[in-house]
DNA sequence: TTACCATATTACTGATTGGTAATATTGTCA
DNA sequence: TGACAATATTACCAATCAGTAATATGGTAA
């Protein structure tokens, strides 16, 4: 990931497609926030439904503090929204795409892994 | 983005999604490589077919050690494949999901994007 | 061979970041 | 009030990385 605000090598040239560099950056961005298995491990864990810091830390093993850290880098970028209750402050993801995001990356993993095993099929 | 090698805090438990721990961060190292402005460009310049490096320093202004450097990355993580033809290397996307992943953010940024201009229009 | 072109690699720097231990904050309950 | 539980923050380190200038490599043409 690369939190560094814009610094494109071109800042405010817009390209054939129509986006701007920056929206190009923006995009990286929330790439960058997707790049990092600790994030994606606290993702899954959210994707059944709401739960607190304590339950992540149980559910994903991740430290305490790193599910802290990590669930605020998610936060910033508005993937996921919290809401305190009492003591417990409760998490869930808030930007819809993150599913689609990631079960089409999946599938495309298990694609190809499936295609490099057809590799191996192809000459036994 | 971040390439090492594996070191996730769970190396090899197995989450309730049935994705290992290996894999989720397989995920999350494509995402890494498209977590910068730059190779997205080089990927976006790809978009409507193969070109040489030097067609590609032209269209993304990037200098051409730069350019060299991330198709390498690209190239790394199997996102796009090359093809030498005399002086000249053409590159070209190899991964077919590609295409959909960068539309499904785009539009998701741009949904976010209006999302947030409605936000201003509520109250005028 | 030499000269030249296109691309890749090397070495480097400044900046960012993930994970952690320790500590601080915020809320509840008695 | 004090004690406790849940969560956030701070300070730090080691590792990583993007971009660049300089250089190397590999191919073509004369």
């Amino acid at each position: 990931m690369n939190l560094r605000p814009i610094r494109s090598q071109r800042p405010h040239t817009r390209t054939r497609s129509g986006m701007t560099d920056a929206q190009m950056d923006a995009v990286a961005g929330l790439f960058g926030v997707l790049s990092e298995g600790s994030r994606l491990r606290l993702l899954q864990a959210l994707h059944d439904g709401p739960a607190n810091v304590s339950e992540l830390v149980r559910s994903t093993g991740m430290k305490q503090a790193n599910v802290s850290k990590q669930l605020g880098v998610l936060q910033g970028a508005g993937v996921v929204a919290r809401e305190r209750i009492g003591n417990e402050v409760n998490y869930w993801i808030e930007m819809p795409i993150i599913r689609k995001l990631c079960d089409l990356v999946c599938t495309g993993i298990a694609q190809q892994a499936s295609a490099r095993a057809d590799v191996f099929k192809r000459r036994p």
